[in-house]
DNA sequence: TATTATTGTATAATATAATGAACAAATAAA
DNA sequence: TTTATTTGTTCATTATATTATACAATAATA
């Protein structure tokens, strides 16, 4: 990512990351798996491995959903966004969202 | 991300964050808001955020978290791996969990 | 305490993620 | 039905993520 989405996070979003990191750590422990292990078995780095236990929001969405799923966490993220829970915005039946969002337009000729 | 965990991942995997993407694009409808805004709020491109709505494992942590943190959803990504849900592993006081993960070595001189 | 493996960092090289632009296809409003 | 806007895709360019390697610091075992 180089984007500004990179460097200026917001503080709760870097926050987040950061316990989500601290926790894939824990639960890496808890499970007696070493760094070097780990990052074996999901196919990367250790040093790509050590940025993800801290957190680091321009490691890959792919290179965190394997290590959750080594984890068997993986469930974790399939919740995150889920439809049912989500309170906010428009109350619709799926099927009635509109497939593309448009602003009500203006009449022709006015100012 | 240029490992295998891109290409190859479980099939389980890609399906979990297809349906986070998925997730993703209805929270944007219902709550009216086009791709190109969300794009701008997001500080991303439109065409990255197509990919983060299919789900695509090579965008980074930090776009997706930026867009559920956008559609006020980024507290999912605390729960994740939150450690109290955490049932597997040893079941072991976080304090008391080492800070290194060691194996039983050998006596020296075994064969 | 001595020893040995694990973990924390740093760096250069290289693969690739993200962008912007431009065009076609699809959909909602008039 | 017509029209305006959104969404889907592609491509070349550029910034950067990931790796491999090496060394230092740290912690767990004997």
């Amino acid at each position: 990512m180089r984007t500004p989405a990179n460097s200026a996070l917001p503080r709760s979003v870097r926050e987040a990351l950061a316990k989500l990191g601290e926790d894939i750590a824990i639960a890496r422990k808890k499970r007696r798996i070493s760094t070097v292990s780990m990052a074996e078995r999901a196919f990367i780095s250790r040093g790509t491995l050590h940025k993800v236990e801290k957190g680091d929001p321009t490691v890959s969405m792919g290179i965190y959903a394997t290590v959750l799923f080594v984890l068997g966490l993986s469930d974790g993220l399939r919740q995150v966004a889920d439809r049912t829970r989500d309170s906010l915005g428009l109350d619709i039946e799926e099927d009635r969202l509109p497939k593309k969002v448009q602003p009500r337009r203006r009449k022709r000729g006015l100012s």
